[in-house]
RNA sequence: GCGCCUGUAGCUCAAUUAGGAUAGAGCAACGGACUUCUAAUCCGUAGGCUGGGGGUUCGACUCCCUCCGGGCGCGCCA
């Protein structure tokens, strides 16, 4: 319901439960909060709470006893919005509302259009949102995906709750791995020239270095044929991770992905951050030297073991220009950070926590969002993705594929933390297995419906949006419509609260069903216009709805299909 | 060995912010509904000891212990 009838009868609710145990003096040092659920069922009406029960706990007296005590003295105050209020069950509080109050949400969703969802839960929080991040080296493949989709849409539902939110890629373009990458572009390259040469023992084997290099042939044929190596690498070098960082960011574009900031971890060394945090923890004694290298005490902030963050050689580990990198995020002023890693880096969760704890900050202020792998299906069989041998189905051709939408949706439906199957099959196919066609159609449906009612002459417009009588909406389709409607600010609530995205494609789905029942049940345009104009309020409420929630997931609302 | 994730219908997954009412959808199976605003839809039937066992309580898929099975980690790699 909308928020001033939940909050008004949540005070209500609490005044009873007040009263009701002030009366029978009942030792009550404190009465837990107030919950307000839908239920699933109908019969169980509008909204209901489990007051009764959790008091039963700790006063230890039959939970349909003090139900009924705080249903007495709510029936007392004979409140206009509620028609029935009752004890079902083991003791729950059933409230059933005045049909009014359930025609209200539409117009609050006609009012609040596009806005219709958002809430100010987060009070404008600075959250930052680092996810994808991968090293320039290589092509993103389905996995990362999967990251890229759980961390737009999580933005993106975040921003709605309430939160202010910044999304940004953290590019690891320091260190060895991108002199690696340099050494194979260069290996291919020479070979190209019909030189015999080694490959590099750890070198990059996808067919995108082999790529690189025809490029750099066709560009400048056979200037780098001199055999000054080191000179020539780091032309290599730089050419690659400007043109990977490129394919990236344009995949990611095609994704619907797009970042506020790409911050450089080479950024961080040329500005000389790395250092001083370093000296900073040396200072405070968190870091010592030991066989050479220098390390963080990690095991005294609960990580399993120290951890070294200078080499014996002096280079600075990715671990030192991490520390540097999350203490710059806190400088700019964010008081949450959420990184969100493939499930594979689990183990480097407690290592930060134990560095930001070092770094004098809060540890629950940090929070890795692992997501799990997926399996991908081809034809009923599992696709192999060896990452070692540069084999893998890249993002590139999933969305070649499927497309973005699909591609979106199928990411986002399941719950992340739980390693799931993604069937190319399914995906591919336009059919009735495939529930991105599914809820899109509903939404055509609706767009549909709305041109029909223009060469019927019956249309939204201000003059009929005045006149119309809300209360033909009486049909058990219609309510149950409603109600679900009503519930979706509570879904985008939950859905940011617990970092779940795929709580916002579940409810998509629901409502879907909920209006497809309607539509064969009922047709909207009739010749009766009063009840056309009013199915059709309804209606187009369902399509907001439809949008908002596909927009928060990036998905594509089409009004044709 | 230690750590993180996970086990729910034949298959793929849900289950409402610290336990709540009869554990829900989709697909596959079977039987129905198109002169209609798009049948990419809807209705019905069938399908379960929520991996096993114990515990906590008015009440457990949810919390605790234990065992079994699957995935992933445990570098002076990133």
């Amino acid at each position: 319901m909308n928020n001033k009838v939940n909050e008004h009868l949540k005070q209500l609710i609490r005044e009873a439960v007040q009263k009701s145990i002030q009366d029978k003096s009942f030792d009550s040092k404190e009465i837990p909060a107030v919950i307000l659920t839908t239920p699933k069922n109908p019969e169980h009406g509008h909204l209901s709470t489990n007051i009764a029960l959790q008091l039963a706990g700790f006063l230890k007296i039959n939970p349909r006893q003090i139900a009924n005590l705080i249903v007495q003295e709510i029936d007392k105050k004979n409140e206009t919005i509620i028609k029935k209020i009752e004890v079902a069950g083991a003791g729950f509080i059933n409230i059933y509302l005045k049909s009014t109050v359930l025609h209200q949400v539409l117009n609050e969703i006609m009012i609040k259009g596009e806005h219709f969802g958002c809430s100010d839960i987060g009070k404008g929080e600075r959250i930052m949102i680092e996810f994808v991040s991968v090293n320039p080296t290589g092509p993103l493949h389905v996995g990362h995906g999967k990251c890229a989709a759980v961390g737009d849409a999580l933005a993106k539902i975040l921003k709605a709750a309430g939160y202010k939110v910044t999304t940004e890629y953290y590019i690891n373009d320091h260190g060895k791995q991108m002199d690696i990458l340099g050494e194979s572009v260069l290996a291919r390259y020479r070979e190209l020239l019909g030189e015999e040469i080694e490959f590099p023992e750890n070198g990059y084997q996808g067919e995108y270095i082999g790529s690189l290099a025809k490029d750099i042939k066709e560009e400048y044929q056979e200037q780098f044929s001199d055999k000054d190596v080191l000179a020539n690498i780091q032309f290599f070098k730089e050419y690659a991770r400007k043109k990977i960082l490129q394919d990236i960011r344009d995949d990611l574009n095609t994704f619907g992905v797009e970042f506020d900031n790409w911050f450089s971890e080479e950024s961080l060394y040329i500005s000389n951050k790395v250092q001083p945090v370093i000296e900073q923890l040396l200072k405070e004694k968190y870091v010592y030297r030991h066989k050479g290298a220098l390390w963080l005490k990690a095991a005294e902030f609960g990580d399993e073991k120290d951890r070294v963050v200078i080499r014996e050689n002096g280079e600075p580990t990715y671990f030192a220009s991490d520390i540097a990198y999350h203490d710059d995020k806190y400088k700019r002023g964010f008081k949450t950070l959420i990184d969100i890693w493939g499930a594979d880096h689990h183990g480097y969760i407690k290592r930060m926590k134990a560095a930001i704890k070092a770094l004098g900050y809060n540890p629950d202020s940090f929070q890795a969002l692992l997501v799990q792998f997926v399996t991908l299906i081809k034809e009923g069989k599992i696709v192999g993705m060896s990452t070692r041998g540069g084999k893998f189905v890249t993002l590139k051709n999933l969305l070649e594929e499927v497309g973005k939408d699909v591609a979106r949706y199928f990411f986002l439906m399941h719950s992340h933390d739980s390693h799931t199957e993604f069937d190319l099959d399914i995906a591919k196919s336009q059919s009735m297995e495939n529930p991105v066609f599914y809820i899109q159609y509903a939404y055509a449906r609706i767009c549909s419906i709305i041109k029909k009612g223009k060469l019927n002459d019956i249309v939204l417009d201000d003059k009929i949006k005045e006149e119309i009588n809300l209360e033909l909406l009486n049909k058990k389709e219609e309510l149950e419509l409603i109600k679900k409607l009503a519930n979706f600010r509570k879904v985008v609530e939950k859905s940011a609260i617990n970092w779940k995205p795929h709580m916002v494609a579940s409810y998509l789905h629901e409502l879907a069903a909920e209006f497809h029942k309607y539509y064969t049940e009922y047709k909207v345009i009739s010749e009766d216009k009063n009840l056309s104009g009013a199915r059709l309020y309804l209606v187009h409420c369902v399509k907001i709805v439809l949008e908002n929630a596909l927009s928060l997931l990036g998905i594509k609302a089409p009004e044709k299909m």
